[in-house]
DNA sequence: TCTTCCTTTGCAATAATATTCGAATAATTA
DNA sequence: TAATTATTCGAATATTATTGCAAAGGAAGA
């Protein structure tokens, strides 16, 4: 599955125009709801240009266009959304906090200090609580596609991290083992 | 005083240009840093709007415009900066302390020599004591470009400045370094 | 305005660290 | 018992710290 960090988007689409999927992708405001979106069109009309903006393309760009602009643009857009995206919040589960604008996590209170790929695995779990990761998955999920399938690193990563969060695989209340098949990270407790 | 939200910026000024003073603003000022800036002109030239976008305006429109648009363009940025860009306080943290107004700091008292870039990292720092930065988002405040990705630049500014502040990366007082990631001004302990 | 001197800053090279992977081994589960 | 998972440790990799040097920038004086 891709993570798309921004979106590039031409009006001169066979189906639809660009329009329209801009702004299905806004009304859905689902994962993609903030999605930054840059526009780009063949028509230099100004009213194109209202309208791209006004339904809530993060940039506008009439082509032909420089290449050079292309890129100061996307720079542009990743910079400011960025800043946004650290904004996202990620709801404290039994005791552990994130702050991802600050890169910070907190056990009970108490400030943790995880390595980046911890500090990844981690986010990845508290953004779907309970919901069962694959090795495989958490591989790709971490490093890109290129996961070595029989591979243990993800078992090793698992570890460490549970170690640091003061886990156990036996009495875990955290990360849990789902035998045979992958991790899990359990959510509220009822 | 004034706490702007906006600049809208013209490229023809009497005295210097709206490039220089986007530069400037971005270099100098980490205080008005992060401003939204809206630039206008009147040269519709491609290579203007390039430079415009490098020296990190966040939008560019080319005079004549429609009004709509300009509203347009403006509730966009004014979208993706919620955040507050103002002037922020800089609180004395663990016996650092900085007047804005007369550009000193002292550290345990004893005033403290600072550099220009040394002078404005600090204060970038102080004003969001505990964020991470990575070394973009520093070298974007710091001067206002879209700068080199595998410029080690910002790590030199961060040894100086520790130097300085006789601090170090092993047993940080203040800036401490994010593995992976960044570093960060590490605020009140507990 | 030009020149000179001094400071500052960025870059490159190198040294120093931290992290991550993968194999080996121990432990656990079906 | 056979499979699967947990943990540990050293090697390989990735990242950061520091320092010297040259270029850029600024200030002061001619």
């Amino acid at each position: 599955k891709l993570k798309p960090d921004l979106l590039i988007l031409d009006v001169m689409l066979p189906e639809k125009d660009g329009f329209e999927v801009c702004r299905e992708i806004r009304a859905k405001s689902s994962i993609y709801g903030q999605l930054p979106i840059l526009m780009l069109t063949a028509h230099a009309e100004v009213t194109d240009r209202i309208v791209g903006l006004e339904l809530g393309a993060d940039d506008y760009l009439p082509k032909p266009f420089e290449p050079r602009e292309l890129v100061a643009r996307i720079h542009n857009i990743l910079r400011r959304s960025n800043e946004d995206h650290n904004t996202r919040e990620i709801k404290p589960i039994n005791g552990l906090e994130v702050d991802v604008s600050r890169r910070e996590v907190k056990m009970d209170g108490k400030p943790l200090e995880l390595t980046t790929m911890e500090y990844e695995l981690l986010i990845l779990f508290m953004q779907f609580p309970n919901k069962t990761f694959t090795r495989d998955e958490l591989m790709n999920r971490l490093r890109g596609i290129d996961a070595e399938l029989f591979s243990r690193a993800v078992d090793t990563l698992v570890s460490r991290l549970r170690n640091k969060l003061k886990d156990t695989s036996k009495t875990p209340r955290f990360i849990k083992t789902i035998w045979g098949r992958g991790y899990t990270f359990v959510g509220e407790q009822m």
